[in-house]
RNA sequence: CGGGGUGUAGCUUAGCCUGGUAGAGCGCCUGGUUUGGGACCAGGAGGUCGUAGGUUCGAAUCCUAUCGCCCCGACCA
């Protein structure tokens, strides 16, 4: 049982001024955190409670689905980073010491980078420590600090510098084996946002720069949120990047050639718009755009319609550890014309020898016959047949979906909402064990590399998306489970000794009964001890007033509801005992 | 990193355009009256106006630089 004045909950009137969104209001107004700097928040003693909440509810879960908890530093020496599989594309978002190291009296200073996240450290250590079939599967996970130095933190702990965040990191000797390390983790990731109180959907999401070979998002529907969720009625759902439709259809058929390819002249036409304008009035999605990328140090092209976007994501499945748009400067060697008058027609190109692939996504299929550049700057070409024209190296899906195109899996209308991620699960293969050469003997004295998994629940974000779904105009409406307090006890005269007695009596009676108990005793007016208990949101509210006991009550409320329960002193034992007991159960 | 905005008391902010003694609300302190949904009265403390230069008789205000923060974009294990 905590006293409020003995403790510290400093509640506010006023929003700060550079929160924007309402969970992030109510984080500071509620007093739950205070900003450092930006991404930066110390966790106030209320929000600390719902932390080891959280904390303990995951670690609870986790471990039931086949973890078993260490604790890694955070600290990590570069060598391993440098060693790993991402570490050019990490590098750009890791708080990283000064490798120059002047000055401290040493010839040389080691260099070290500060965990965002583990693989680096738990794959060295499993290799040294597991050789044996006979000690798999594991699964490790840690609840921990991690550290990204985002390039703009935002919406204050979701997406900060410095958070707290579950990692697990499974190994199995096969891959059925890690599939079903991987569903045990999703499985354990459901239990735990059930007990949270908080929806979070699964959702198909794309590897990244994780790598791996499938993976899931969790999602908490929200307005806010900075990830695109796709998803049909059916019950598809798959994150923006990942996202594919069944634009064409299993049987469809190439159109056949309608004539021989054709040059044009198109002065000063270099979009899709202007082609598709007088007096070409070539329909958009009756174009080839040709775009240009550069994987690993070298070119390549991505053939779209000229109707659809690129979704960059999805650029990862071809393998390259980083990609970006090539300038203007790399596209003209290789191919000879600048962009917009671009294509890739068989023998067009300048120097084909200079590509990597010309990636073509499926749904230019549909065009059949179209237009593109001609690699040749202010002309294009017609009557260009995809199979028979084009240079493709491979066909793939490399368009962002859009709200309406059929569902992959049922044909249903595809939809969109945001979403906020609060976990991420990813098969991982054997992407990090090759590098290090983890390596395992099974029991025909053969070795393998581990297959991993590896698994995450953003604790921190998980506490914010929790009040962005569930708050109303007054405040917080914490979920029992993850509540600061479950019980807050308000005597409006604390003054008066016998209703401060019977505070400590209640509060007595709900710990028994498996409630956190916050007794509201401060000398302040009734109206303010209301206002700060909605804002804060505890589920259960006891009213002790000198009116209500002169008529022998005291008030019971539950924050999620406008009902007010007058209860007789010579019940109110039980009728808490039994209140509490039920919450718990039905969080359970 | 590109675009936009902003920085004045613990918090929210006015004043800046058009230079001339820095204001308010909340919070805080003292006293009094109040006491069931953010009370009232009286008194009080608290600001080198982000920082550094410059222009000027005079700068919160104009100029330059710099730092922080916020938003949009890019990015996002």
């Amino acid at each position: 049982m905590k006293f409020w004045s003995q403790y510290f909950v400093p509640t506010l009137k006023e929003s700060p001024a550079d929160a924007e969104i309402a969970s992030h209001k109510l984080l500071v107004r509620a007093g739950l955190v205070r900003k450092l700097g930006g991404g930066l928040y110390t966790y106030m003693p209320l929000g600390l409670r719902v932390m080891q909440k959280l904390t303990q509810i995951c670690r609870e879960e986790i471990e039931a689905g086949g973890g078993i908890e260490l604790w890694m530093p955070h600290v990590h020496p570069v060598e391993n980073w440098e060693q790993g599989p991402r570490w050019a594309a990490a590098r750009e978002i890791m708080f990283r010491t000064d490798s120059a190291g002047a000055g401290k009296g040493r010839s040389k200073e080691p260099e070290f980078v500060l965990g965002p996240t583990h693989e680096e450290v738990i794959t060295p250590l499993v290799k040294q420590e597991i050789t044996s079939y006979r000690d798999l599967p594991k699964n490790f996970f840690q609840i921990a600090t991690k550290f990204r130095n985002e390039i703009r933190p935002r919406f204050g702990l979701m997406r900060a510098r410095e958070f707290v965040m579950m990692d697990a990191y499974s190994f199995d000797a096969t891959d059925d084996g890690a599939v079903k390390s991987y569903f045990a983790m999703k499985s354990a990731y459901e239990k735990f946002f059930k007990r949270v109180g908080v929806r979070a959907i699964a959702v198909e999401a794309d590897t990244g720069v994780m790598g791996g070979s499938f993976s899931h998002e969790f999602m908490v529907p929200a307005e806010i949120g900075d990830d695109d969720v796709i998803y049909s009625d059916a019950g598809y759902a798959a994150n923006r990047e990942k996202a594919t439709s069944a634009l064409v259809p299993k049987d469809f058929a190439d159109a056949a050639p309608v004539g021989a390819v054709e040059e044009f002249a198109t002065p000063g036409v270099v979009t899709i718009a202007a082609l598709a304008a007088a007096p070409f009035n070539v329909a958009a999605d009756q174009q080839f755009k040709t775009l240009v990328y550069v994987g690993d140090g070298k070119p390549f092209v991505v053939i779209l319609r000229g109707s659809d976007e690129l979704e960059e994501a999805k650029l990862g499945s071809l393998g390259f550890t980083l990609c970006r748009a090539a300038t203007s400067e790399e596209i003209e060697p290789a191919l000879g014309a600048k962009p917009g008058s671009l294509g890739a027609v068989k023998g067009t190109f300048k120097n084909g020898e200079a590509l990597a692939g010309v990636f073509a996504d499926h749904a230019i299929r549909l065009i059949g016959n179209g237009t593109t550049g001609a690699n040749k700057d202010g002309f294009h070409v017609r009557n260009v047949n995809v199979t028979r024209d084009l240079a493709i190296t491979k066909f793939g899906d490399f368009r962002r979906v859009r709200p309406g195109e059929p569902c992959p899996q049922s044909g249903q209308p595809l939809q969109v909402r945001r979403g906020i991620e609060v976990g991420h699960i990813f098969k991982l293969g054997t992407k990090y064990s090759e590098k290090y050469n983890a390596v395992y003997t099974d029991d025909q004295k053969q070795t393998h590399f581990f297959e991993m998994g590896c698994y995450g629940i953003g604790i921190s974000r998980t506490m914010q998306a929790v009040i962005e779904q569930s708050h109303d105009p007054d405040g917080i409406v914490w979920p029992w489970n993850v509540a600061p307090f479950q019980v807050l006890i308000c005597v409006l005269d604390p003054d008066s000794p016998e209703a401060m007695g019977l505070a400590q009596k209640l509060g007595a009676v709900a710990e028994q009964a498996g409630a956190d108990v916050l007794v509201d005793e401060r000398a302040e007016r009734p109206g303010v001890k209301f206002k700060d208990a909605d804002l804060i949101g505890i589920p259960l509210r006891i009213t002790i007033g000198s009116k209500g006991l002169k008529d022998g009550i005291v008030e019971l409320k539950a924050r999620n509801s406008k009902d007010v329960a007058k209860v007789p002193l010579a019940e109110i034992e039980a009728r808490l005992a039994a209140t509490v007991a039920e919450a718990k159960a039905k969080s359970a």
